[in-house]
DNA sequence: ATCCCAATAT
DNA sequence: AATATTGGGA
């Protein structure tokens, strides 16, 4: 029996679970999420294909320097500590991109983004996060586009400048700077 | 109910 | 290692 792994976790109320858990289950062909005004993350269930598919393999979203660049325009604009990911797509302007990064992507990415910054802080760095736009620049792709980066431009050429939703609300918008350190007394 | 974070699994 | 998925909290 095919489970459609749609996306609604924890209906209210939590009282009494069974105590047979621990299983863990991958098998997803949309995306999650799909609400919110101007949401476009389809969740279009295919439904398991009975038979035939010769098990298609899936597709894992890969960020490529680019998009890692434009999340982490996004993320620092917002304040590492502070950035959400609802924001930060919206940031990113990946909407209307035939490439765009889900928030679930979106939220694992952030979720490594600032663990090694977290482990790394201030001090050295990995290759791998450190020098991901280096290779974007002397790939040649990046030349212009990291120019054009440098404003925040879409490719698609519906550039509106990025407008901020509403953190005002919240007094603390100041971030900048990674948060949690207190060692220096 | 919705969103986000952190942990965990693959 | 990088990404997805799950569990729990606000």
């Amino acid at each position: 029996m095919a489970m459609r792994p749609r996306r609604p976790r924890k209906v209210a109320d939590g009282s009494g679970e069974p105590a047979a858990r621990g299983k863990q289950q991958h098998s997803r062909s949309g995306a999650g999420e799909s609400r919110g005004g101007g949401g476009e993350e389809s969740d279009g269930e295919g439904g398991a294909p009975e038979a035939g598919e010769p098990a298609e393999k899936k597709a894992r979203f890969v960020w490529t320097p680019e998009m890692h660049l434009r999340f982490e325009r996004a993320v620092h604009k917002l304040g590492v500590p502070h950035a959400k990911p609802q924001a930060i797509r919206q940031l990113m302007g990946c909407e209307g991109e035939e490439y765009a990064p889900t928030r679930q992507n979106i939220k694992s990415h952030l979720q490594k983004y600032r663990q090694s910054r977290q482990n790394s802080s201030h001090a050295a760095d990995g290759p791998t996060w450190g020098g991901a736009f280096l290779g974007l620049a002397a790939s040649g792709l990046g030349a212009s586009q990291a120019g054009a980066l440098q404003g925040l431009a879409s490719p698609l050429g519906q550039s509106q400048p990025i407008d901020v939703p509403e953190v005002s609300s919240q007094l603390e918008v100041f971030g900048g700077f990674d948060g949690m350190d207190s060692s220096v007394g």
